[in-house]
DNA sequence: ATTATCTATAGATCTATAGATAATGC
DNA sequence: ATTATCTATAGATCTATAGATAATGC
């Protein structure tokens, strides 16, 4: 602890903002003191002002991280086909990945980031929303396209009504329907009690938005299928 | 300035309670100064802690206060009948209600007071919850049991199709989607351009809801009309 | 010789209180 | 006589810097 190890600039930077990240999505950047962030790196409060020239920097670098899209599902979307069953697949998927994530253990556990993203776009929002924008920018404009496909490929199919809702914002809705499931969930105590199970609670906003698409019941009955896609998730992901 | 009018307890204290709620809205807890509370309260910092023991309490105060949920609507709400139609006249209200709530002025302008719960309840969710808990036990247990009801009202008319999506889900699922557009605005510019108009926005989600329920097509064409309903909330609440 | 790191501390706030003063109501 | 209010300030933080020291790499 006295005798912290010794490393190059970019080490010791990347070292910083590890430890400042789960700081600045639990408490907020009022909250938190660059003296936790710190304690927490296991450096002097000097150490740190001379990685960042200030505290504002600091964060705003973190969130500059963090936009730095994972193009890793990039490449995988580009060779999905346009359908129905893409596009049932899609939704769960996109609705599983933001409320599926794991409650790290103690707060600044090293979970994935997941967490700590949802926080900071909230904290985002209740400010001038920047890091909200860029993030869902450099996000979510790899998918629309696609979406926007499954749409019109389902509606030939005759498996979904053709209707006047726009396609990208049925995506949106969505998305908003498993953000705000999520954000209930950020409390270790929900804020609201469903009275249903995590993968209840899952599977039924999957449905809902599966019919607010427009899709067709017997599309429905043909393509989704929960225990299914869990197992398949969990094949991907690992057993939660 | 300098002459401030004396007040009994009581007014003072609410007075500083309208001074506060804007800021801890606009700048979270830990944001907000006692000397800028008491500065806008007009008044000194020692009478603001005569009033409130300390900044916790004025702060649990103040979201104690907004818990004393509006039972304005739940004699209205009593006398509705259940039927499709309430069902699809409670969405859009819903709907409304929470994402239609214009920006005040300049921060601190006297509103309604929802622009402010909004942005505490986004801060309660990202601290314990406790705020955000009470407030929907408050108000939402008014609404759910008529939701119910009409759910199966609607499903006996032949306006919906039979679904295992609990019906108190759907309408947490549409309060979500409302919810996610509201905080999505919270920033002076929205942290998504979704391309639409506020109206456009809103009669999208109210459809995509409709549709997630189970309301068969033709119920919606025969219940849903928007520029009616439009026309109807300018005469309730005046012309946005 | 350079780079990473620390100790110590300045200067600015921020919460909260002590103690004094002015306005009200009986 | 009571109640509302103020000025002034203590004590605790909090951000950021100055200046010194120890480890690395050529």
């Amino acid at each position: 602890m006295s005798k912290p190890t010794r490393l190059s600039a970019e080490k010791r930077r990347e070292s910083i903002i590890a430890a400042a990240l789960p700081l600045f999505a639990y408490h907020g950047f009022n909250g938190t003191t660059t003296k936790q962030i710190a304690e927490k790196a296991g450096i002097s409060e000097a150490l740190l002002y001379r990685h960042f020239p200030s505290k504002e920097h600091l964060f705003a670098d973190i969130q500059g991280y963090l936009c730095q899209a994972t193009h890793r599902f990039s490449e995988i979307i580009k060779t999905l086909e346009p359908s129905t069953s893409t596009l049932v697949n899609s939704i769960h998927f996109l609705i599983s990945v933001i409320f599926d994530e794991e409650h790290p253990g103690e707060p600044g556990s090293p979970t994935d980031p997941h967490v700590y993203i949802c926080r900071l776009l909230a904290q985002s929002l209740l400010e001038d929303g920047h890091f909200a924008r860029t993030f869902w920018q450099a996000h979510i404009d790899l998918w629309t396209e696609k979406w926007e496909a499954c749409v019109h490929a389902s509606v030939a199919a005759g498996d979904m009504i053709e209707n006047e809702v726009s396609p990208v914002m049925r995506f949106w809705f969505t998305h908003h329907i498993a953000m705000s499931l999520r954000l209930i969930h950020l409390p270790e105590k929900p804020a609201v009690d469903y009275g249903f199970t995590h993968a209840e609670i899952q599977q039924q906003a999957v449905l809902f938005a599966l019919r607010g698409f427009g899709l067709k019941e017997a599309a429905i009955k043909a393509h989704y299928n929960a225990a299914m896609l869990q197992m398949f998730n969990e094949a991907l992901f690992g057993p939660s």
